[in-house]
RNA sequence: CGGGGUGUAGCACAGUUGGUUAGCGCGCCACGUUCGGGACGUGGAGGUCGGAAGUUCGAGUCCUCUCACCCCGACCA
């Protein structure tokens, strides 16, 4: 472990590879037995439990109810929708038979030809077929609306190319559904989902991100409008982190989903679809962490405080404990979790370096020495900063550093990503910037021809429209078109 | 599916023009000394060399086939 964490690749000598490192070392996750898929190991885990509990109650808050569809979609339901089943269909798994038989050969089991399934099902890649096959029944009157439904579950998309969070085959999120009677409920929802994502996102995270449109080219399979919150990695890239869609009455017209409004005639219901995935965890990862490893944000930090006794031998260790059980249940009270590791096994210097991989946003040190002086050493993981201070009243002291931390986190991504952000007005500069990363902000003539030249050229995309960009007169970075807004461009995960 | 690369202990690797008993580091186990930033010493356990077939007195090494994984593209939350 010792010369391995050594080992760790800096962040500026290659990136990808220090978070890959980063995510296996830290005890996240590792890649499993099956191409693309991932296992979540339980340090990992802990996070995206912390995340689910928060998102859960803000959803709540809005009226959200969680709920469960299942795994398998009839094929024919993916086909429903046009663009839908267009946008899906090149990465779908597909179940063909229900049963193994021996293999004649004796070379283990095969597939039963005689049980193939006269329809073919799809593991889920999103569950917007099958829910609004569901919701036809659901729906017959004004009074049955709105459907404000949740799920959280696992879905499946056969990706060519992978990355522990980031991208997997198989990935968690939850995925919120909803109907409504009007256009206008149906684009609130929409955007008050957003809201939702970006509150969770800063003030959980401490990720800074911009709300913004997605173009007609970077839009969701089916969506008349998508919503997206895209957060700046350390690298300069863009991530994705959570994206509301506004369905119109697209998957109500293929599913039939019609209901008798308060004017007595039949109508179909509006939709919203809206989610976040475990990709999540990897926005976490490469938004803080450094070449010592995790930072995590002491809202979703699975141990917010880490208390390391020091000691020779077992009188200084029982005075330690007698001196850190009330700070333990204090803290505990407090609301605070907090990990005291009087574990005999591992030496001081290994915690150390081992709460700091994890990313433990505040490690409290005590020895012989402290209990003599009534101090204690804080050390918090975003500066690596460490000093002394009383054991008296140390509870709330760190209560008030773990808020600190969260700020703390939050500002210097925030102005990490405006200092990588540019304004830009010429091809020659938006070229060149480009390969240097960062977000660029340049004019746009509104066709998804020029974006996709853009792309083909530079590897930019257009990462949204933002929702708060200024009216500005402007000229196409590409085609020189008259623009009225500038966009956001970079490259992205 | 194209282009490149790698398969040897839990992990990361070395292994010469083929040569007999397959090696190093980390990790693991035991004992001792240590313990305020990833300790050290001594001893020990751990391998069908990805798989199959072939050449040879002899294959980790050479040939053929095959499988798996990684990197670069096409696809993407």
């Amino acid at each position: 472990m010792a010369k391995e964490l050594k080992n760790l690749t800096k962040r500026s000598e290659n990136y990808s590879q220090w978070y890959n490192e980063l995510v296996v070392k830290a005890d996240l996750a590792e890649q499993s037995a099956v191409r693309g898929c991932m296992v979540i190991k339980p340090y990992g885990y802990a996070i995206w439990e912390k995340m689910q509990r928060q998102l859960d109650d803000m959803f709540k808050l809005t009226g959200v109810q969680n709920a469960y569809f299942p795994l398998l979609i009839p094929k024919s339901f993916l086909s429903r929708e046009a663009e839908h089943v267009e946008g899906f269909a090149k990465e779908c798994a597909v179940v063909t038979h229900h049963r193994l038989m021996n293999d004649p050969d004796g070379k283990g089991v095969v597939v039963d030809p005689e049980a193939r399934l006269e329809e073919e099902l799809i593991i889920r890649p999103t569950s917007e077929t099958i829910i609004w096959n569901t919701y036809k029944n659901w729906v017959s009157s004004w009074r049955d609306l709105p459907v404000l439904c949740n799920q959280w579950c696992n879905v499946m998309r056969w990706e060519m190319r992978t990355r522990l969070f980031l991208r997997t085959a198989e990935f968690l999120w939850q995925e919120g559904h909803t109907a409504h009677a009007t256009r206008d409920e149906a684009e609130q929802r929409a955007i008050q989902m957003l809201n939702v994502y970006a509150d969770f996102a800063e003030k959980y995270m401490a990720l800074p991100v911009i709300k913004g449109i997605k173009t007609a080219n970077e839009r969701f399979a089916g969506a008349l409008e998508t919503y997206t919150i895209e957060a700046m990695m350390q690298d300069g890239k863009a991530l994705q982190s959570g994206t509301s869609h506004f369905l119109g009455q697209n998957f109500a017209k293929a599913f039939d989903v019609k209901y008798i409004n308060k004017e007595n005639t039949l109508d179909y219901v509006w939709a919203t679809s809206w989610g976040v995935s475990t990709r999540l965890i990897g926005a976490l990862i490469m938004t803080h962490s450094d070449d010592n490893g995790l930072v995590l944000p002491p809202h979703l930090a699975p141990i917010q405080v880490v208390i390391v006794p020091v000691y020779k031998t077992d009188d200084q260790l029982q005075a330690i404990n007698t001196v850190v059980n009330p700070i333990v249940a204090n803290l505990q009270a407090l609301g605070v979790t907090v990990k005291y590791d009087n574990a005999d096994n591992k030496r001081p210097g290994f915690k150390f370096a081992d709460y700091e991989l994890k990313g433990v946003p505040v490690r409290l040190v005590l020895g012989a020495r402290d209990i003599e002086n009534g101090t204690v050493e804080v050390m918090r993981r975003d500066t690596l900063e460490k000093h002394e201070a009383p054991l008296q009243g140390i509870e709330q002291y760190v209560k008030n550093l773990l808020e600190d931390i969260q700020q703390g986190i939050y500002d210097k991504a925030l102005r990490q990503r405006e200092a990588m952000t540019y304004r830009v007005d010429t091809w020659d500069e938006f070229k060149a910037q480009i390969e240097k990363g960062g977000f660029l902000l340049a004019h746009w003539d509104g066709t998804t021809e020029t974006e996709e030249r853009i792309k083909e050229e530079t590897k930019a995309t257009i990462r949204c429209i933002p929702l708060d960009a200024p009216d500005e007169q402007g000229r196409c970075i590409y085609t020189g078109r008259p623009s009225s807004r500038r966009v956001i461009f970079a490259r992205n995960y």
